[in-house]
Formats: structure tokens, C-alpha cells, sequence
RNA sequence: UGGCCUAUAGUAUAAUGGUAGUACGACAGAUUUUGGUUCUGUUUGUCUAGGUUCGAAUCCUGGUAGGCCAACCA
């Protein structure tokens, strides 16, 4: 699979650090916030952290960026590692900016007693106001004149629980006039007198993200900080603060993130379409979320593939959609069993075949495995098979079900459609053929060419279950782009449930996790949510290439 | 109207001053008891105008286009 290829450009960097000993072996780390589900852009994140950690026989970190007490839970928490091991990572540590809490307050003393930072008793409005524009300087105000021992007595106070909420902040005191609005004395502490899933009611003031990330890759001795492009603007202060700190010299380096075609991709708008029932639940197969794509059926090998694929550059992108299908379906095609389900059934009689016989007959499991083997399937009188194998009036590109034509059935005999049945309304309701005996799979004699192979499955033998067949979330390539509410672009056909297919009895010990090819069908896996014992589901996950479907558009 | 980042086939990505390549897609054909798979072939590209150089996708300058930055979010 990994081919020799060349390097982007932060395998060139390190190769470059490396080389010229900058450093004896790397450090990455991967910082989720803990205030949501991981989805595929994070997973292009977890793939570039831990694979450079494996590459270059470094290690890296999990770590939750968890300074913000009032969106973090402990559910995030868990959903998040459960995700990365299902991708098929293990960090190294386990670490949370909360546990450095008690280290970066020492950070921000220390800045104060430098002179380096103050406390300002500004309201947010006036702050935003005194912060210019991108082309206007900004302006400090008078709190920017305490002194370092006021301004390290009213810290103590603000961590003691003296003032309010939103009352006072610490900020360092940067260059009001800097053209990166970034270093115009950005605030590095707040109040918020919230209780922290894992500090508890301990503080009561939390480091802004700029005060918690770049010192806590520092504290674990992190050697390439890797993040995206929007975090560009704060190297500038990420590099402040190592400095006049004097700590260990993390390097911050940013790539695009990852954008896909027909979804969404912010944690914000994906929120939203849980919260308003737009679908289920963070998991939601049709969510781009890694739990939807795993209960979707896709599989952490497609996925890591994926994203080895589209490379990392600096180059905002739009990723087809259709690439990551092609990586699901080239996993799914060597490892899925082969099973027989009919999703919109027909019955087929065959005419000459004896009522209340039976014979079984072997398919093979996967063509791409044949240690598979092989399972036995009833064949017999009476069939389903799927209404769109037969149309009455067929062109000559037609190799399915007609009049008069000839067809195989996958595994058993050749059959001639000698008639058909349709009900008042015109809807078909029955086929009939005459199979051929000499034309039995495996051992055919009959010297009779079929075009076409059809699935079918024994009705008396036949299991039901619910399949539920997924399309693209939104209508429009890139729903944030486009006007208004990106709400407006969901597709309202993103779901079909099929409340009763017919399938394979041995589909009743199916599990979740473990994937089927339907033949001609797609790829599908029992749901992990609304599967019962005695009511199954099934997802489908991708389907087959059809080109078919694209001839018969043609017209 | 400031600063920063970016620009290579339809979509991504490589070529690190020296033959513009790869994957997906599209198209055509072969194989096929899945109109699947597999195999073969074809197609399409360096944003623009200058400059440096024997030689520029690559370096420089201007332009154009897109993105990011004025949260007590990360």
C-alpha cells in the first residue's frame, strides 16, 4: 500500500530538522477540545500527527485542549479516544491542558512581574474598541500603567475568586499597532466562575487558547506543533511567548484543512444539525463524523488510506466526496462476504421447476478470497428478485429480465422469461420463466450464453430486514458557500428506509462491524442503533460502481 | 483601504532551477456467473504580465483570484 512517495512538506521539514540535529527524534501531538465529535477532518489530522510519529519513529500525544469549561464534557472526552483507537492509533500519553493549569498561572506571574502582562478591567466592548482595525492601530488604555506588583496582587485576587465573571482579564502586553491583530495585547486570561469536567470548582479563572496550547506542547517537549492554516496569524505569539518565556522552543507549522464535497465540516454547523433534528444523532451514518462513517460501515483502513492519499498542503481544498468512496469500496471489495438481498422484490416462478423441491447450491463468499469458501443456498420453485432486473420492453443494451430473454440466476441455472403478471394498477407483480437443467452453475451444459446474472433468493427461505439506503447530506457541492442558510441545502432524500428486504437466513447472526457485498447491491453492515434480534437493520454504506445507471442516463 | 497565507488537468497532489508525473474522475476497449472486480489505452494542466537565467511550475516584481485575521472560542 505505501508505495514510495514523495514528501509533503512537513515530512521535509522534519526530514530537514532531523538531519541537521535541530532534534534527536520528534514529539507530535493531536489537541482536540473536547466540545464535540471528531469527523473526517480531524481524522486527515490524527493520520498526519500519529503517521509522522510512526514514520519517524517518534511518539505522539493525545491531548485535550480543555480550557474552556463551559463547552467540554466528559462525553466528548470519551468519544474522541474511542474514535482515534478506532482509526487505529495509540498515543503515547494521555494528557489534558488542564493538567497545567497550576504551571501556565506560574507562566502568567512570571510575565507579570516582567512587566510583560496586565490586568485590564475593560469591558469586552471596550477592549474590541480599542483594538483598531486591520488598517487603524489600536489604542491602550490606563490599566496598561499598573504596576507589576498591582498587577500581580489583583492576578492572585481574580484566581482567589474576588471579582465577576467578564470583570477582568490578563493580557500580555503586546504592540497595539502590530498589523496582526493577534499581538495587539491579546487577553491570555479570563474569568469564569463554571465548574471544569476535570478541575472541578478548583479555578475559577481558565488560560485562553493562546496561553494553554503552545505552552503545554512546550511542557511535553513537543518538536512540531502541527495545526491549520487559520492558526497562521498566531505564530507570531506562539513564538512571543516561547521566548520570553524561555521555554522549551516548540515549532508551530500549519496545512489546509480538509474540506469535502456535499457536507459540512464545522463542529458549530454540525452541532446544528443535531440539535435540530436535521439527523439523528452525532452518529448519524449520513454525518461526516468518524462515528457516522463507522456506523455508516466505513472502515478505519478506507479512511486512514484517504487521507494518506489527499496529501497535505497549504493549498485551500475541496475534496470530492466520490475519492473517499473509492477507498471504501477497494477495502469493502477484498474483505466483504457476498450475500444475496433483494431490496424491491418481484416474485419469479419457475414454471417447469416441481412445487415443494428444493436443492442447494454453493456460492462463493468473495471472489477475492476463495479461502473464503463457499455457503449453500436454496433454490427452488418460487424466488424474489429485484423489480428493476425486468423490463417489458427492452432495448438490445438490456441483459436483465424480458420477454423472451435469457438470463442467469448468480450461482444456479439459466433461466428464459416466458411471461409476466401485472396487477390492476399496471404495477408487475409476477415474472415467469422455464429454467434450463443442463445450465446448473458450475457444471453448464446447455451451450447457452447469458448475457445478464441476477440475484434472487429462495422466498420460502428468505430472511426480511430493514435496509436503509443513504445519499449525500446536502444538494450542493459546498453548502457554506453558498447563499444563506446552509440548512437550506440538505437534501431531503439523504434517507430511505426499505422497511422489508429479503435476504439470506444467515444474515440473522450478522453484527455490526463486520461488512457485507449485497451483489449488485453495495456494500452493507448491520446498524449498531436500530438493529433488534428480531427486527434487523442494515446500512448501506456505499454502492457498487454502476455504469449501467450512467449508460441507461444516457439515454 | 493593513498584514499574512495560497495559486499545477474536472478534483487533489508531486516535480526542491534541467523530460510536467501520480491517484480519483471522464472516455474507449478486453476479461467477467456481480453492468462489480481486474487489465489495457485515451483525454485534459503550470492564474496573468514582466524580469533573472543557457534553462523557470520552481527565483524576483507587479497584477488578478481565493482564503485567514478586529471572540473574555479553539
Amino acid at each position: 500500500m505505501s508505495e514510495e512517495r514523495s514528501l509533503n512538506f512537513i515530512e521535509d521539514i522534519i526530514e530537514r530538522d532531523l538531519k541537521e540535529g535541530r532534534v534527536k527524534s520528534i514529539l507530535t501531538r493531536f489537541p482536540p477540545e473536547p466540545n464535540g465529535y471528531l469527523h473526517i477532518g480531524h481524522a486527515k489530522s490524527i493520520c498526519l500527527n500519529f503517521g509522522l510519529g510512526i514514520k519517524y519513529g517518534g511518539k505522539t500525544n493525545l491531548r485535550f485542549d480543555d480550557t474552556n469549561p463551559v463547552t467540554e464534557e466528559t462525553e466528548y472526552v470519551e468519544s474522541i479516544k474511542a474514535d482515534v483507537r478506532w482509526l487505529g492509533f495509540e498515543w503515547a500519553n494521555e494528557f489534558y491542558a488542564s493538567d497545567y493549569f497550576e504551571q501556565l498561572y506560574g507562566y502568567a506571574e512570571k510575565l507579570i512581574e516582567r512587566g510583560l502582562a496586565y490586568v485590564d478591567d475593560s469591558t469586552s466592548e471596550e477592549i474590541a474598541e480599542q483594538k483598531g482595525t486591520p488598517t487603524q492601530p489600536g489604542r491602550r488604555n490606563n490599566y496598561a500603567e499598573r504596576t507589576p506588583e498591582e498587577n500581580l496582587q489583583l492576578f492572585r485576587e481574580m484566581r482567589a475568586g474576588t471579582y465577576p465573571d467578564g470583570s477582568k482579564v490578563l493580557r500580555i502586553k503586546g504592540d497595539m499597532s502590530s498589523p496582526n491583530m493577534l499581538m495587539r495585547d491579546p487577553i491570555i486570561y479570563r474569568i469564569k466562575h463554571a465548574h471544569h469536567h476535570r478541575t472541578g470548582d478548583a479555578w475559577c479563572i481558565y488560560p485562553m487558547y493562546d496561553f494553554a496550547h503552545g505552552q503545554s506542547d512546550s511542557i511535553e517537549g513537543i518538536t512540531h506543533s502541527i495545526c491549520t492554516l487559520e492558526f497562521v496569524p498566531h505564530r507570531e505569539l506562539y513564538d512571543w511567548l516561547i521566548e520570553k518565556l524561555e521555554i522549551f522552543p516548540s515549532r508551530q507549522y500549519e496545512f489546509a484543512r480538509l474540506n469535502m464535497t456535499y457536507t459540512v465540516m464545522s463542529k458549530r454547523k454540525l452541532l446544528q444539525l443535531v440539535n435540530e433534528g436535521n439527523v439523528e444523532s452525532w452518529d448519524d451514518p449520513r454525518m461526516p463524523t468518524i462515528s457516522g462513517m463507522r456506523r455508516r460501515g466505513y472502515t478505519a483502513k478506507s479512511i486512514r488510506d484517504f487521507c494518506d492519499r489527499i496529501g497535505v498542503a497549504k493549498r485551500e481544498n475541496l475534496i470530492d466526496l466520490g475519492l473517499l468512496e473509492f477507498f471504501v469500496r477497494e477495502d469493502l471489495n477484498k474483505t466483504a462476504l457476498r450475500r444475496m438481498a433483494v431490496l424491491d422484490p418481484v416474485k419469479l416462478i419457475i414454471t417447469n421447476y416441481e412445487e415443494n423441491k428444493y436443492e442447494l447450491l454453493p456460492s462463493e463468499n468473495n471472489p477475492e478470497m476463495p479461502e473464503k469458501g463457499e455457503r449453500m443456498l436454496h433454490f427452488g420453485r418460487e424466488l424474489w428478485i429485484e423489480r428493476e432486473d425486468f423490463m417489458e420492453e427492452a432495448s438490445k443494451k438490456w441483459f436483465r429480465l424480458a420477454p423472451g430473454s435469457v438470463v442467469r440466476l448468480k450461482s444456479a441455472y439459466i433461466v428464459r422469461c416466458t411471461g409476466f403478471e401485472k396487477d390492476e394498477s399496471g404495477k408487475l407483480t409476477t415474472v415467469m420463466a422455464e429454467y434450463i437443467p443442463e445450465s446448473k452453475s458450475g457444471s453448464d451444459t446447455s451451450g447457452i450464453h447469458a448475457k445478464g446474472t441476477i440475484h434472487w433468493i429462495s422466498a420460502p427461505h428468505a430472511v426480511t430486514a430493514e435496509v436503509r439506503l443513504y445519499d449525500r447530506l446536502f444538494r450542493v457541492e459546498d453548502p457554506s458557500s453558498e447563499e444563506g442558510d446552509f440548512k437550506s441545502y440538505i437534501n431531503p432524500d439523504s434517507l430511505q428506509i426499505i422497511s422489508k428486504a429479503y435476504m439470506e437466513p444467515d444474515l440473522l447472526s450478522a453484527v455490526p462491524g463486520v461488512p457485507y457485498q449485497f451483489l449488485r447491491k453495495g456494500y452493507f453492515v448491520l446498524d449498531s442503533v436500530h438493529s433488534k434480534e428480531n427486527h434487523l437493520v442494515f446500512n448501506r454504506t456505499v454502492t457498487l460502481k454502476d455504469t449501467w445507471a450512467k449508460e441507461a442516463k444516457k439515454g
